[in-house]
DNA sequence: AATGATACTCGGC
DNA sequence: TTACGGCCGAGTATCATT
């Protein structure tokens, strides 16, 4: 029998600020991602439960919930987002689940999914899980929430439903009574727009869209994504973990102005390239693909990527290649300008295979 | 026309 | 009153090759 679980860390970065700092402890928390482009100017990363239920939360203005905090009976405290420190506690964590569990996938900083099909029965698995949470709360002082199900889908969201600190067990008996009612936006993987769409033709709820022939699906949104609906609608999802490997790696920032002037973007791209080659190579890896990101003044984001003749680790070739893409866009849009730009490398080859191809 | 590779956008966290 | 990051992977569109 499969059994899956998946193990979500609670509003991650703020609890690793009140483990830092314990006088956070009964404060409000707002994890910040600040642009640099003047006081307060930027968004909200994360908000701990306090912040939360004061309205606080991700993509939020910092402005915006400072207001918000100003009027709050509580004390919010702002904390710049500590990426680095985040990442070494995620590891820790991914160790202590690891420590006898077979299999595992990262997922990304706060989840992970673990492998239970030698468990007997779904109480048995969830009795592991319980140890886990409680390994994680004694060890790093952090609580998680999870969700054991028949597959990575259903542990999924069944980790969503006793958040913080709890856990749910969803039986392949029960999967269908724990969709239905649901909005279709509850399934993993549709969001807003998709949800739009499903209303257009006149589908709000999971069961609705589980009784709606495939064919019908594949009509309105093509093949893949049509049965793709259609499979989680009846809670179909995957059962076997992936080892996960970085596909790509990329850094973005804001400039400190709007502009269309390379005069100001290069120095950014040269700075940008060298921090994202440093983590290319710390990886081991070559790097066989460019892409520059642009996010315009109106907030649009495009990219323009390419290949390069073989995989390489050369800082040069990186930042010559992400300036080439931009000054192209820009030439391709005389009329738009520049308030956010990046650098990503895809197309990853270890540095066996990158000889190969000299060949 | 079929297949696979590459380019680009979308959406989750 | 407004206010707005930095990543990642997946899906889709488009291109190249046969």
């Amino acid at each position: 029998m499969v059994i899956i679980a998946h193990v979500d860390l609670d509003s991650f970065f703020a609890s690793c600020e009140r483990v830092r700092d314990p006088e956070l402890m009964d404060k409000g928390i707002v994890i910040c991602m600040y642009s640099g482009r003047g006081d307060d100017a930027g968004a909200v990363s994360t908000a701990g439960y306090n912040a939360r239920d004061l309205g606080i939360g991700a993509a939020m203005p910092i402005k915006q919930a400072k207001h918000i905090a100003a009027d709050a009976d509580i004390d919010v405290a702002f904390l710049p987002a500590d990426k680095a420190y985040y990442k070494d506690v995620s590891a820790r964590v991914m160790q202590i689940i690891a420590e006898d569990i077979t299999e595992v996938e990262v997922a990304s900083v706060d989840e992970a999914y673990v492998d239970l099909s030698d468990c007997e029965t779904f109480d048995a698995a969830a009795e592991q899980v319980e140890r886990i949470r409680g390994r994680i709360r004694e060890d790093e002082g952090l609580t998680a929430s999870a969700g054991i199900g028949p597959n990575k889908l259903i542990a999924k969201m069944a980790s969503d439903e006793n958040k913080p600190d709890g856990q749910t067990v969803v039986r392949p008996e029960s999967v269908e009574q724990f969709l239905a009612d649901r909005p279709v936006d509850d399934l993993y993987g549709v969001g807003a727009k998709t949800a739009d769409q499903l209303d257009d033709i006149g589908i709000t709820t999971i069961d609705e869209l589980a009784a709606t022939p495939v064919q019908h699906l594949v009509s309105v949104f093509g093949d893949t994504r049509g049965v793709a609906l259609h499979d989680k609608a009846h809670g179909r999802g995957a059962e076997t973990l992936e080892q996960r490997e970085k596909k790509q790696l990329s850094r973005i920032t804001t400039l400190p102005q709007d502009t269309r002037s390379m005069s100001d973007i290069r120095p950014v791209i040269r700075d940008l390239a060298a921090d994202v080659l440093r983590r290319v190579t710390s990886h081991g890896v070559h790097f066989g693909s460019v892409s520059a990101i642009v996010i315009t003044a109106d907030r649009e984001t495009r990219t323009r990527s390419t290949t390069l003749p073989a995989p390489t680790q050369s800082e040069e070739t990186l930042y010559q290649t992400a300036e080439r893409l931009v000054t192209a866009f820009l030439e391709e849009h005389p009329d738009l300008a520049v308030r956010r730009v990046g650098v990503r490398t895809g197309a990853f080859t270890d540095e066996k295979q990158a000889r190969l191809g000299e060949f």
